[in-house]
DNA sequence: ATCCCGAATTAGAATAATTCCAATTTCCGC
DNA sequence: GCGGAAATTGGAATTATTCTAATTCGGGAT
């Protein structure tokens, strides 16, 4: 019955200066914001574009270095569709993503409750698992 | 205690000259046997290296274009990690991919058995899958 | 407030995986 | 053997991302 996830909007903007130990410049709190704006999953370029328009000065690497950052203190999650350019989700909780082929939205998708890796795959046992992406694409029940 | 899939070797070489609607040219039959031969999720580059060993003169745009054929045929899936390039499976069955931080290796992992996507994801009715990759990233239990 | 200094930003160049192009070559069916 | 569609080829083009080197920023110390 529950379908995907459409999670109500934290307030954007007053943002600390460090945040998880991060430095937070204002281009990193305007890519941040970016991100937290729209939450459709914005590749590097939409950010940059988006960013702009408040902070017509930001570079196209410094979004990427931003990008980077944000990421790697895990303030955002990049997610990847085959070999198309990477996107960015603000949503932190455990997730994955659903690609609609007709229109290529990207929706979140949550994992059920309570399931394990385990539960589903043969892992042999002692391995640790640091990092997991799942990508859907398909068609949505019209 | 199952551990990662080593599947047995088929045997390579010897294939038909249609195969899935498929022309089977000998520069696809090259590509193929070569990812056959060592499932070791080659990227385009080391199956190019690889078959100019036996058919020198093939270039690195015609394996492009046929691992596009093979996949496309279904004949070999496309495997993706993050940004990394594309890696190539001659593994058919449904599994998904493992990489060992600490070398680079992948594995195939075997989802078990007769679990299915609704099970452990919050999926809309109706919603169908046409795609999906799963792929992690940690260490093995040493 | 000014100075200092490491970190962040910037523009532009470089990189690298993949795709495109236009010219040949292959090869299946007649 | 011919004709034609499909496949192959080498090289150029594309494009997302990373790198470089110069400049600017900003928080702590004086
Ligand atoms: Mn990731
Ligand atoms: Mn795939
Ligand atoms: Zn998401
Ligand atoms: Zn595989």
């Amino acid at each position: 019955m529950i379908a995907f996830d459409h999670h109500s909007s934290p307030a954007p903007e007053e943002l600390p200066s460090l945040l998880e130990g991060l430095r937070m410049t204002k281009q990193r709190r305007e890519v941040l914001s970016v991100i937290l704006a729209e939450r459709d999953h914005p590749t590097a370029n939409d950010v940059f574009t988006r960013s702009k328009e408040r902070m017509p000065t930001i570079s196209l690497a410094t979004v990427y270095n931003c990008l980077e950052a944000l990421v790697s203190h895990k303030l955002v999650k990049q997610v990847n569709f085959e070999r198309e350019s990477s996107r960015y989700c603000p949503n932190l909780s455990d997730h994955c993503h659903f690609q609609d082929e007709k229109t290529g939205t990207i929706h979140d998708v949550v994992f059920k409750k309570g399931v394990k890796l385990e539960d589903f795959l043969e892992l042999p046992q002692g391995t640790e698992i640091s990092h997991l992406e799942l990508s859907l694409k398909g068609r949505i029940g019209y």
